[in-house]
DNA sequence: GTCTATAATAGGATAGAC
DNA sequence: GTCTATCCTATTATAGAC
């Protein structure tokens, strides 16, 4: 039995999801305090317990939380021993899961536009652009690709992606995104 | 002569391509008062005699100057009698100016992340991508093509423009940017 | 680890002189 | 049309109790 009563610890990383969709939602400079105060149900003192930097802090956790995510989730099963057109086709349902179809915005793309994020969380989510691109890369030349090939066609696909998460959320237009993921499939085998 | 000696008056329109930068470089919410004084050389109390209504006011008035623009610019000029591959060119050019080569991000993409600004301002840059394509797909059909595949590849033109602005952006690599306009402009031909 | 209370600052907005 | 001065609220951040 504990010694004392308190409301139910919050573990780092249950914050830092919660942040992690406010910040691509609404992008980091119109996200307050007060805002994750509300989303977490936590006090603004108890943020601070977790995250003494403030909200840099917070930027940099989430940029990190969402490279080791995309790790984890796309760019490790892209080097897995299956065929090349079954990674590509678990890639792309990632991809779709994690923006929700097309309507959920991008980190990268919310984070980069801030000038006053902590430049080290921006270097992060650039630094996920570059890995993806790689990851894809790696996967093309794997399968017999040559290397200039892989490269441009990797980039064409995560170009794809992204644009079509800004075209169809700007149309307001799921279909849009889940067709250009089709495409940006073929275009990669 | 003048009555009265008074700072140079600027126009509502040189105010309004100085807020159209600082909104789609640092998105709307991050853009303060204080930024747009600095930037114009203007007082608070002048900025609220040009635009009554404050930020939400401004933020409409740089959609309004937008969507203008890129009719004037290039939806237009996509009407032209001039021969197809002539007019996509200059569209391509254009576009690579707007954007710097890649380097400066899209005030569209900025202002639909942001929650606070004025649904108004954000109708009008989303109606801006519905525009764009519809241009280039009139464009495509007035050449022969038929209606559906007018439609498909001037939306995959419209999500490479996008993708790579922020890819290469994210990659800090303006190369990347003006392959992917390379590639989008053969594809639309 | 979470809370309440409070401080300090920055933000948007207005009043009134010139 | 622009300025200075001011107001109010929101925001970040801290102190200290439990």
């Amino acid at each position: 039995m504990m010694a004392t009563l308190q409301k139910s610890a919050m573990t780092r990383e249950e914050i830092v999801m919660i942040l992690f969709d406010l910040f691509r939602r609404g992008g980091y400079d119109a996200v307050s305090l007060a805002d994750i105060s509300d989303a977490t149900g936590l006090g603004k003192s108890s943020l601070y317990h977790h995250f003494p930097g403030g909200k840099p802090d917070m930027a940099e956790a989430v940029a990190d939380f969402a490279r080791g995510w995309m790790r984890e989730k796309m760019f490790d099963p892209l080097k897995s021993a299956s065929p090349l057109d079954k990674r590509i086709d678990a890639m792309m349902k990632t991809v779709s899961a994690m923006y929700e179809g097309g309507g959920a915005p991008c980190l990268i793309a919310s984070m980069m536009i801030s000038p006053t994020a902590s430049p080290k969380a921006i270097a992060t989510v650039r630094a996920i652009i570059a890995d993806w691109i790689a990851a894809i890369g790696a996967a093309l030349r794997a399968d017999g690709a040559g290397a200039a090939d892989a490269r441009r066609r990797a980039t064409a696909a995560v170009i794809a992606i992204q644009g079509a998460l800004v075209v169809a959320r700007a149309a307001g237009d799921e279909k849009i995104f889940s067709e250009a993921l089709k495409t940006a499939k073929s275009s990669l085998l």
